[in-house]
DNA sequence: ATGCCCCCGGTTCGGGGA
C-alpha cells in the first residue's frame, strides 16, 4: 500500500500536475496541502474521475489540506483539537480499513511561523506543534497504525538542508522548533524517510528563486510520521523528486511511504 | 542587505509562502 504526502501549492493552478502524477505514481491514499481554495471550489470531478475518492477541507485563498483515496474511509475529522478559536485548514484525518484492521492517516499542513518575531505567528506554530503533540499521544495509545503525514514547516537536522547557515534564525530551523519536532520523536513517531535510508541531501522542497533546484539547494521538510504499529508496517520510502522538473511544478514534491498492510 | 518566484483575491498590488 503506497502512502503519500505532497504540498500541491494551489490545487486548481496545479490539477494537470496532480492528475499526471497520480496516474503515474498511483498512490493508494495521497494527503494534499496548500489546495488553496475553499471546498466547493475544488478540481474533485477529475480527481474522481481517476478512481480516487476526494475528502477535503479548504478555506478562501491560502492552506487547505486533502485526502485522496482509491478507499473510501470509514471516518474523516477535519481539524486538530485543542482549540475552537482556530480557523485556519490544516488539519484532516481519515480512517481506513486495511486487512490488518484499520490505519489512521492524517494530512496536516504545519503553520510556517515566520517571522519569528511577530508576535502571532511563531507563537501560533509553537501552539500548534502542542496540539499536535497532544492529539498523537491520544492516538497513540489507540496502538494503531498511525500515519501523519504532511509539510511540517520544520528542519529537523542541519543535514535536512543545503547550507544550514542560511536557516539559523529561520521558524523552519529554531532551535524550539527542532525541540518541539523531536518531542514528537521522543513521544514514539517515527520519521519513516530517516528510517529507510542513511543517503544525505534528502530534500523535499526547492524554492522558486535563485535557482535553487538547479543547485539542489533543498530542504526536506515534509514528514511521514508513524505510530510503532504503522512503523512495523514500513517497506520502504521515495522522494518523488522528478516531478520538481516537470513544467509548472510546485515548489515541494510527495514523500512515499510503502507499507504491507495484508494480514 | 534585498530580491529573485509563485498562487490567490481581485485588480494591475498586497498577503502569504519558506
Amino acid at each position: 500500500m503506497k502512502i503519500a504526502t505532497w504540498n500541491i501549492n494551489g490545487v486548481r493552478a496545479r490539477i494537470d500536475n496532480l492528475c499526471a502524477w497520480l496516474q503515474t505514481s498511483n498512490p493508494d491514499i495521497a494527503c494534499l496541502q496548500e489546495i488553496k481554495t475553499v471546498d466547493e471550489g475544488f478540481p474533485r470531478e477529475s480527481i474522481e474521475a481517476l478512481g480516487y475518492h476526494v475528502e477535503t477541507h479548504g478555506q478562501k485563498g491560502f492552506n487547505g489540506v486533502a485526502l485522496l483515496s482509491k478507499i473510501r474511509p470509514d471516518e474523516v475529522n477535519r481539524g486538530l483539537p485543542g482549540d475552537d478559536a482556530d480557523e485556519q485548514s490544516r488539519f484532516i484525518e481519515g480512517v481506513f480499513s486495511v486487512p490488518t484492521g484499520v490505519v489512521r492517516v492524517v494530512s496536516l499542513y504545519l503553520p510556517n511561523g515566520n517571522p519569528p518575531d511577530d508576535p502571532v505567528k511563531y507563537p501560533y506554530k509553537l501552539a500548534w506543534m502542542e496540539r499536535l503533540q497532544a492529539y498523537a499521544v491520544e492516538r497513540l495509545a489507540l496502538e494503531e497504525p498511525l500515519i501523519l503525514a504532511g509539510d511540517y514547516n520544520v528542519i529537523p537536522e542541519p543535514h535536512d538542508c543545503h547550507d544550514p547557515a542560511v536557516w539559523a534564525g529561520d521558524a523552519l530551523f529554531l532551535p524550539q522548533t527542532r525541540a518541539a519536532f523531536r518531542r514528537l520523536e521522543n513521544i514514539g513517531l517515527l520519521d519513516a524517510v530517516r528510517a529507510t535510508t542513511d543517503a544525505t541531501k534528502l530534500y523535499t522542497f526547492w524554492d522558486y528563486q535563485a535557482g535553487a533546484w538547479q543547485k539542489n539547494n533543498g530542504i526536506r521538510i515534509d514528514h511521514l510520521m508513524l505510530s510503532p504499529e504503522a512503523a512495523n508496517r514500513l517497506l520502504s520510502t521515495s522522494i518523488e523528486k522528478h516531478v520538481r522538473a516537470w513544467e509548472k511544478p510546485s515548489d515541494h514534491v510527495p514523500v512515499v511511504g510503502h507499507f504491507d498492510f495484508t494480514a
